[in-house]
DNA sequence: GTCTATACACAGATAGAC
DNA sequence: GTCTATCTGTGTATAGAC
């Protein structure tokens, strides 16, 4: 692994958990193991590090939503594979969505970072909404609202979920949120 | 207004719109005109400011819940109230709930104030589990879930549809989604 | 209660040696 | 690519005068 892609993982670990403002190159630096003009040697300025983790963040899920489209055609197992990264990310106890912590923050975010929030927020809303349609043409799916704004429904309600289940105790918040949520999209009976 | 009250309003507009750590006492200091000295004198600690600033948060909320129920026994229109802060702070188009934008910097925060955000959660869901109680129990709304599992829904959804509507142009994203929630809760019909 | 003065560590960032 | 050295401004915080 090359030294910028480790400042890469250690900064957007650094966001997951506390956001952009709370970390420094000298905290990255000191995981790392070298000094912190090192890290401007890689990103010059913070911004550069900040635009960089999402791209690559954005990048990844690009990759996932291909790997999810290749793996079945299936709209319920799409859906399923779909909810898998909150799922994941819901287990660490620790970490949000990236761009949900960096929205917390956003009035403050360099002008840079916050197209690329925009970015990630729009990408990630017409795959949703992609697949909301193909459930709604499989019959799978019991609204009378466009695709997109149950798409919005969607997202918005797994982003509060798990930002509001990392400062809980209780395993289970983020778990009974899905269930209650499929199930207000009449997805329950024929999912889990 | 007194000098402690004003700062407190300060902070609290810091944190809605950019977090907890992206402001300083000099930040603070200019927009007041005094000196960070004298604000030092009000709140020694950064992390007292931070934590004055949740309790009169989860205070004035506390006022507020109340002057719900003696305004009327409908649960109906208690929930109408109920969602009348989200959507004013909606149309801000900068800020979010206070305690949305703390907890995405969570872990970094300091332990008092990370008990403080928690605390307001609770007395959030308290109140909101309540308001579901009494819509079930006047057969407003249809659900099998528990109220304060239908509580934490509605609240995840409304948090999460802030967060992100914040970072859209569109100013009908947070309306959008809470017609379908109402919709969700089979409370449309009622409701406008 | 607010000020001046000050402390000291940290922030982001750059220049130039190796 | 990484280092040392350095810069300048900022961050939180305190002591003591007014």
């Amino acid at each position: 692994m090359s030294t910028a892609k480790e400042i890469l993982a250690i900064a957007q670990n650094f966001i997951q958990t506390s956001g952009y403002n709370s970390f420094s190159y000298k905290d990255i630096s000191e995981k790392l193991g070298i000094k912190t003009s090192s890290i401007h040697y890689h990103f010059p300025k913070k911004a550069d590090l900040g635009c960089a983790v999402i791209r690559q963040y954005t990048e990844s899920y690009d990759s996932f939503r291909q790997s999810v489209n290749e793996s079945t055609c299936d709209p319920l197992e799409r859906f399923e594979q779909y909810l898998q990264p909150y799922l994941e990310t819901d287990k660490t106890q620790t970490k949000i969505c990236l761009c949900a912590a960096l929205s917390g923050e956003f009035i403050s975010l360099p002008e840079s970072m916050q197209h690329e929030v925009i970015n990630f927020f729009n990408f990630h809303e017409d795959w949703l909404t992609e697949l909301v349609d193909q459930l709604k043409q499989a019959n799978l799916i019991q609204t009378e609202d466009s695709s997109n704004v149950i798409a919005q429904y969607i997202s918005s309600t797994l982003q509060g979920a798990l930002l509001i289940a990392r400062s809980k105790k209780e395993s289970v918040y983020f778990k009974n949120i899905v269930r209650m949520l499929k199930h207000n999209l009449s997805l329950n009976t024929v999912l889990s």
